[in-house]
DNA sequence: ATAAAATCAGAACAAAAGTTCTGTTTATCG
DNA sequence: CGATAAACAGAACTTTTGTTCTGATTTTAT
């Protein structure tokens, strides 16, 4: 996978300072069950789900560039399109019309790279935009990535 | 969080056997370079992405429940629909009407309790289909959930 | 063996999303 | 100061999805 590679250019290599050992007794007690159910060693499971995560985050670093490059109108309806709102629902809530929340969606789908709004909820999925909803009173942990409203 | 109550019901301690030591060096690479970016220990970081793994992992537990009690037809138009394709699309793979296709698509969503297909590509984001699309020789590996054909 | 339930298939219509345009207004840069 | 690009707004039209039906054909359980 060129993740790998991308995360480490050439020949800097770094030694790994010392053992790398997963103190958390929850995620330890976690993983252990897991590993009985599966019949698999704790560290055996802890490294996929490592595997999983890192390339879930490198995932997420090109949309996250991306996604600086939209105006402030776009992001705003990008946000709320990912919290499972309709155009209409969008239009509504921003106060402009149907047809120009339409076009913000897709000058950010073109920005994106993506072809239309399921392939965005897709790519964006796990990205937490509950600071986008007017109605939310706090933002939430978010899992993957976080997006502020700056 | 009742994502770690669940996974532990009530007085089952389990005594983590050996302390959890990640082995793998590519894993232990990226980690390293990727606290040195952020200031923040490898461990925590480590901490962090087993967290974040862990809580997806979990989320996908119950639709895969619910993907059991799909019927064949309806897993399939489920897996083409995820893999990016259309109503139209699936129909035509599946030789089938296009009526045909949202009705299966309809009943799937109501078992998997979900409202449209956007949630549901949303919910199923990662969840690897590749082995159901007919054009593909092999299956790939999956990073969260992989879905047999049987 | 047969009643009930699940699966498979589709029609008709309504709603939402996607596409291609055309304009204004606001920043930005030389 | 213009010129140019970006942002913002929307109309008209096409395609895709969503909803609500109906009705065959299996399975499944009693």
């Amino acid at each position: 996978m060129s993740f790998w590679k991308r995360l480490r250019p050439s020949g800097t290599r770094i030694a790994p300072s010392a053992e790398l050992v997963i103190a958390d007794p929850e995620i330890q007690r976690v993983l252990e069950e897991l590993a009985e159910q599966e019949g698999r060693s704790a560290q055996q499971i802890a490294a996929d789900l490592l595997r999983y995560a890192l390339s879930a985050r490198y995932a997420a670093q090109e949309y996250l560039r991306r996604w600086q490059r939209l105006s402030r109108r776009e992001q705003q309806v990008v946000a709320l399109l990912c919290l499972g709102y309709s155009y209409r629902e969008v239009a509504d809530q921003l106060i402009v019309s149907y047809d120009t929340v339409k076009t913000h969606a897709r000058n950010a789908l073109n920005k994106f790279e993506l072809r239309n709004l399921s392939e965005m909820r897709q790519a964006l999925a796990d990205w937490d935009f509950s600071a986008w909803q007017s109605t939310s009173t706090a933002p939430q942990a978010a899992p993957k990535a976080t997006i502020d409203q700056r």
